[in-house]
DNA sequence: CCCTTTTTCGTCGTCTCGACGATAACCTCT
DNA sequence: AGAGGTTATCGTCGAGACGACGAAAAAGGG
């Protein structure tokens, strides 16, 4: 091993959740250089003995303070440019996490500024290191997976309504989706949700139908977002 | 960066071709150990100021002979388990590629003895490291990728018939495809592919329009590959 | 000239989707 | 209690895409 070149590896998060009607991506604040004081993807150095997947979850549960994660968490891609880490030659392994909106305040053991930002509130340049194309990277993944996997449930808690899931839908894509002809895509694809048997109560409106995740581990046929 | 673990990065190529109604991966044999003799994916070492498409690229064309790479890459996920590699703590970036199937062969500096594989006639536990799981990612990878992306073109050279098209999608997917469906599907499509005027000679049967890559880089609506 | 092969164009029933109407089942306010 | 508002759920209808298949076009080989 003394003959090759060295390299430190890290993993990044990208955390997404809905809340309030919004697609919120998980920050810190960095308070060590490089880039001091700027907000950043929540990360960290991966163990000499550790394996990747366990170091995003450690992460993971590091900055949200959560003991177990809920919802979803997949690679989404390596980042390596020679220039991207001041202090030398980092590869940097990026994750995508969709969380169901928690209760718990973020609040982690090392991330003392933690904070929700809305993602329509993140400017270019305001990032440190390449976050800023990680973060395009993963929501342009999220996008797609809601068209062809039932992941959009990640968002929720365990038991959701279809309201809910269409929701997480709309505020993901931006866009506005008929209730109807959802509510019958949904209950009508095999394994997509699958019923809890109970009912809402004490909302506005007519009481609505719980459900939990189903089996399925893709759409057929995907829930395909309108065009333009 | 002293404080830091030290990791060494490789990359390593899932080169996927068609020849012969056989979907064929490329591999090579290890000439240093460990698995010395063993067959394993092509791949190497990443420079300490080499970036990572640039070290996937450089390994292709090593690897292949060929000047430029006329296919597509693209990076397929980064596997990292402590015990993958004997030698230490390496984690690799695995990139899947699609190419034509090559007029010339397989010659590459450093891999003296190079091979084009079926993949029907892999078995598991053949190849070293954690190859086995990297091609069956890289596998699920591009049969998916054929659904929702007009890559097969990158199997086929510039000029194509329909019926070469067709024949990807029955080779990696395994299956066999109507030819008058799949020709209404690909001439209707926008974007999938565009006409080159010119026409086959030679051939049997009724000469077949050829083709060019269309400019979609997505397919609206997706070719969904039969159940079952 | 007939047969085979392959490409290309149509047809028809089925399924899905988008747009929308209608009804059901709760809430709140008076 | 009843009226009105809000949300969930079920139906209907036409347009478009797809699978299964027939048929014509355009070549080569006997």
């Amino acid at each position: 091993m003394t003959d090759y070149p060295p390299f430190a590896v890290t993993v990044d998060l990208v955390v997404l959740t809905v809340r309030a009607d919004e697609l919120h991506l998980l920050l810190v604040r960095r308070g060590i250089p490089p880039d001091r004081g700027r907000w950043a993807l929540p990360g960290g150095f991966v163990g000499i003995d550790e394996d990747l997947p366990d170091a995003a979850v450690r992460e993971l549960t590091e900055e949200t303070g959560l003991p177990e994660p809920a919802g979803h968490l997949e690679q989404l891609g390596t980042y390596g440019r020679p220039d991207r880490d001041p202090r030398g030659r980092v590869v940097t392994v990026a994750w995508l996490a969709l969380l169901p909106d928690l209760p718990t305040p973020v609040a982690g053991s090392d991330a003392a500024s933690a904070a929700w930002v809305p993602v329509t509130r993140l400017t270019p340049g305001q990032l440190a290191f390449d976050h800023d194309r990680i973060v395009a990277d993963g929501l342009e993944r999220a996008r797609a997976k809601l068209e062809y996997t039932p992941l959009a449930s990640a968002f929720c808690p365990p038991e959701f309504t279809v309201a809910q899931l269409r929701a997480v839908y709309e505020t993901v894509w931006g866009t506005r989706l008929d209730p109807r002809n959802f509510h019958r895509k949904v209950t009508g694809t095999p394994g997509f949700v699958s019923p809890a048997g109970r009912a809402t109560e004490g909302d506005r409106g007519r009481p609505a139908q719980l459900f939990r995740r189903g089996p399925a581990t893709r759409l057929h046929p995907p829930m395909l977002r309108p065009e333009s």
